[in-house]
DNA sequence: TTTTCTGCAAATGCTTTGCATGGGA
DNA sequence: TCCCATGCAAAGCATTTGCAGAAAA
């Protein structure tokens, strides 16, 4: 995981200097997202800002991260069901290892493609079941709870 | 590519094992389907189907797909932008190589993920600027006309 | 002061649903 | 004949847009 606070450094920098303005609603949705580890939908984030900004409106999130989108500022990992989840710790493609039960979505560790499913399995107590680059399967905790 | 006479009568037995019947609009959206190397989108997939069957409405298209899906018979390629291709040939999990500008989508030979980015790259002529498992780049064709 | 951003509400656009009719088996 | 599937139109829903007022710079 890149450290947030200069994540979220260089995102202010970028707003910057295409001449965006730094308000507080962005601040803090550039803030979550530097600091995602979770992946959080659109729906998440608008709740974690609405914490401090009770008038935030749904729109305001959208054009935001449409905006982050844009400057190559967030990764936004988007579904067949229409959902999108989006890493504004990592703006890059890498892999993603996604639990079909709680949704959970981690970055798993390994840099090379090659035996990545059995060697993520093994690490990380998923079972893959699909994969994208994406990869797909029941994390551990759900394997428990069934 | 799967034998497309073969990947049909496969969808059909499944249909009638599940006791699903064989209309003639999902007969034209099963043919359509096996025979993709296109992965058509749900659009592509009526304008064919009402060539044979002008009354035939998006709705059905739909709920054919979904019905497919559920049996495991269609692997659907969903997008960010809420778009969505399908593959009724090769239902099950493999790399796509998509191009950004024209939207084709092929299925590259490779079985390996080792290299896979410049190895594609150098048989298929497109460039590499994304991935997924799912690689996005662009084809040869539009690399030509720019 | 200027220009951009916000937040509300309305508009989109794709997908799903409900229901009466039609058609497989 | 009995159900299931079709096709129309309406409903859903997440996302986008338009605009007047608010607030960065």
């Amino acid at each position: 995981m890149a450290d947030p606070q200069k994540r979220l450094e260089t995102m202010l920098a970028k707003l910057k200097e295409k001449e965006m303005r730094i308000t507080p609603q962005r601040l803090a949705v550039l803030k979550i997202l530097s600091e995602s580890c979770e992946h959080p939908s659109v729906e998440r984030i608008y709740e974690q800002v609405r914490g401090d900004f009770p008038t935030t409106s749904l729109a305001t999130i959208y054009k935001t991260i449409i905006l982050l989108k844009e400057i190559g500022e967030v990764l936004e990992i988007g579904f067949s069901d229409g959902s999108s989840r989006y890493d504004g710790n990592k703006p890059y493609p890498h892999p993603h290892l996604i639990c079909t039960i709680c949704k959970t979505i981690i970055d798993p560790d390994s840099d090379s493609l090659k035996d990545v499913t059995a060697e993520l399995s093994r690490e990380t107590g998923f079972r893959i079941t699909s994969h994208r680059l994406d990869f797909f399967g029941i994390c551990s905790g759900c394997q428990k709870n069934r």
